[in-house]
RNA sequence: GCGCUUGUAGCUCAGUCGGAUAGAGCGUUGGAUUCCGGUUCCAAAGGCCGGGGGUUCGAAUCCUCCCAAGCGCGCCA
């Protein structure tokens, strides 16, 4: 439709005179019904160019439309308005095949082509196997997931990726945080310590890590290597034979929970891949070749200074040992060298500064760093009763993804993490997202797909049928038009939400549906009624359940038929 | 101190590429209902869009300064 009024209104200016060469007509959709559902601000835009009052530009370009004239199955009416607006009303004929587009589409209504022969990679999760994942790796995951979903509709060959370092000090605190919990149920005569704050202190094993992980996973994970291995695994030298067995375990358990949240990665990129081909090194020698790496106090250095930033940061430390940015430069010009068309990172907040020296280190390298997009997302906050719940993973007392699963449910929990802008702080309500009610923005959503299933159902017992053609014409309440508008929509929606990346946009749509089909349902009625409007108005749900439940499977969410 | 993010109704938040009278849910108040799912619907009240300045036909949106909150600023990741 924009395609055509594009056209039209293009070739009405070309006979007022012609337009600037890099020209473009600006459509948006109307907040106020009573100004169509199109308009268009070309006139203003072009008041200096005509040097006239765009109202008057903006009726010559209407008297020029319809001398053409417009074609009548689509619009209907065409109007100038406020300082200039022009506004285009769609016909009924052209809602009404709409609606019948989206009844032939069915479950593939929504797709769209932007995406069409390209690639993406999107990482996330990307948590160390050092524990469980917890709320703020569920907001990551759920994010990352629900992105690369919404690139696949819009026409994208998707992968999901989760980046990890099994060999850094994390997972050497790791191993030797089970080996004291080991060792400590082997002999429990063997002294114990206290670590921790002031009013924090927890007793631990004397040979317990000063900054080792507290949670009672730890204790478990040695329970069953005891049991498994028996008592005489060697405690001397390092502790990689209880790293291995912590990271077996815990990546179990990730990936369970990642599976239980609807979850599938295609693959899982080890960092030391980057080390065992040698590419982290080559790049070192690339990047003073370029001299943008320089030696000093034993230390390899980047310059980010030359990226904008206050200082230089060190590439490789003094001992030899790289920093995290090192392999993260590797591991995203390997991303690009894999061909893909587009690069997505989801990221905490806590990499908001340090993420631009690694798009940077990449663009020095000579790749197209452009490909790369970041998503960075804020701290999640539990409520409870009205309060924050106290969250620290030092101290363990955080909670668990599963924990919050097991507590509201894996749709809750999705939603949840999906219905605010990334960039700002969440705040999750427990109370509320365990509400069964219209409180609860979720059950409002998946009540109507239900309500709607169940009114097909009663429909098809007294007799009616959805199956076959219908006369849609029939359908000419302000309700149903109205419907519709909203339900074609979708494929819009799903497009806008994928390239901002940001998912929140197809919650908030969603919720519009649902509220546009509750008012169709108080005014319109199917049982009771003649047998073709029924049959139609029948067609009209079937096309709102389809909507609602192609929306929420974009955003990894199921449509029950009851509830 | 520096960088990034945020500041919109009592609360939690939307607000498209800069568009017309700034929206929704909760809460509050008042209504509706011979109900295809009352787990519903309708309506009202509620706003200096953090504050000042600027850009322009037009600013919640862009620029600038100030204020406030979050995150970060290590030879940690």
């Amino acid at each position: 439709m924009q395609d055509y009024l594009n056209d039209c209104i293009l070739s009405a200016l070309e006979s007022l005179g012609g337009v600037p060469a890099d020209f473009t007509l600006e459509f948006q959709q109307p907040a106020n019904p009573d100004h169509g559902d199109l308009a268009c601000n070309v006139a203003m835009k072009l008041e200096k160019h005509f040097r006239k009052a765009p109202r008057q530009i903006a009726e010559e370009i209407r008297d020029a439309l319809e001398a053409q004239p417009l074609d009548p199955d689509r619009i209907s009416e065409v109007q100038v308005a406020g300082p200039g607006f022009m506004n285009f009303r769609f016909s009924d004929k052209y809602l009404l095949s709409a609606l019948a587009d989206i009844l032939e589409a069915g479950e593939k209504f929504g797709h769209s082509g932007t995406g069409e022969g390209k690639r993406a990679l999107v990482e996330f999760v990307s948590a160390n196997p050092t524990g469980p994942l917890t709320v703020g790796h569920g907001r990551n995951a759920v994010l990352g997931d629900t992105i690369a979903n919404l690139l696949q509709w819009t026409g994208y060959e998707v992968e999901r990726e989760y980046y990890f370092n099994d060999a850094g000090r994390q997972m050497r605190v790791l191993g030797e945080s089970v080996r004291a919990r080991y060792m400590a149920q082997v002999d429990p005569t063997l002294g114990t310590k206290e670590i921790g704050e002031d009013g924090e202190l927890s007793t631990v094993p004397e040979s317990f890590p000063e900054d080792g992980y507290l949670g009672e996973y730890i204790d478990e994970i040695a329970t069953r290597l005891l049991k498994e291995k028996g008592p005489d695994l060697s405690t001397e030298g390092d502790a990689d034979v209880f790293k291995k067995a912590a990271e077996g375990s815990i990546f179990k358990e990730i990936e369970a929970t990642l599976e239980r949240m609807g979850i599938q990665m295609n693959s899982f990129f080890n960092e030391r891949t980057l080390y065992d081909s040698n590419r982290v090194w080559d790049i070192v020698e690339q990047f003073k070749e370029l001299d943008l790496a320089y030696e000093k106090d034993g230390a390899t250095w980047l310059k980010t200074t030359a990226f904008g930033k206050e200082q230089d940061t060190v590439l490789v430390k003094s001992s030899g040992e790289p920093t995290y940015r090192l392999p993260d430069i590797g591991y995203h010009a390997d991303k690009l060298e894999r061909g893909f068309d587009l690069v997505v990172d989801v990221f905490g907040a806590d990499h908001i500064a340090t993420f631009p020296d690694v798009v940077e280190g990449v663009r020095a390298l000579g790749f197209d760093a452009d490909r790369i997009e970041v998503v960075i997302y804020q701290f999640v906050t539990l409520i409870r009763g009205g309060r924050p719940v106290k969250m620290s993973t030092r101290k363990a007392t955080f909670v668990t993804l599963d924990e919050l699963m097991d507590e509201v449910g894996e749709d809750v929990t999705r939603y949840f993490f999906l219905m605010r802008s990334p960039n700002t702080h969440l705040e999750f309500d427990l109370d509320l997202a365990k509400e069964a009610s219209d409180k609860n923005p979720v059950f409002y959503l998946q009540y109507a797909h239900a309500r709607i299933r169940s009114i097909l159902r009663k429909a098809i017992e007294v007799g009616f049928s959805h199956e076959g053609d219908a006369d849609l014409s029939l359908l000419q309440h302000e309700a149903e038009l109205n419907l519709i508008k909203e339900l074609m929509r979708l494929p819009e929606s799903i497009e806008r939400a994928a390239a901002h990346k940001e998912p929140h946009r197809l919650s908030t749509y969603l919720r519009e549906i649902a509220v546009a089909f509750t008012q169709f349902y108080g005014k319109c009625r199917i049982i009771g009624e003649e047998e073709n409007l029924a049959r139609a108005r029948m067609k009209l749900a079937l096309a709102a359940g389809q909507v609602l439940k192609n929306g929420l499977s974009v955003l990894g969410i199921s449509a029950p038929e009851k509830m």
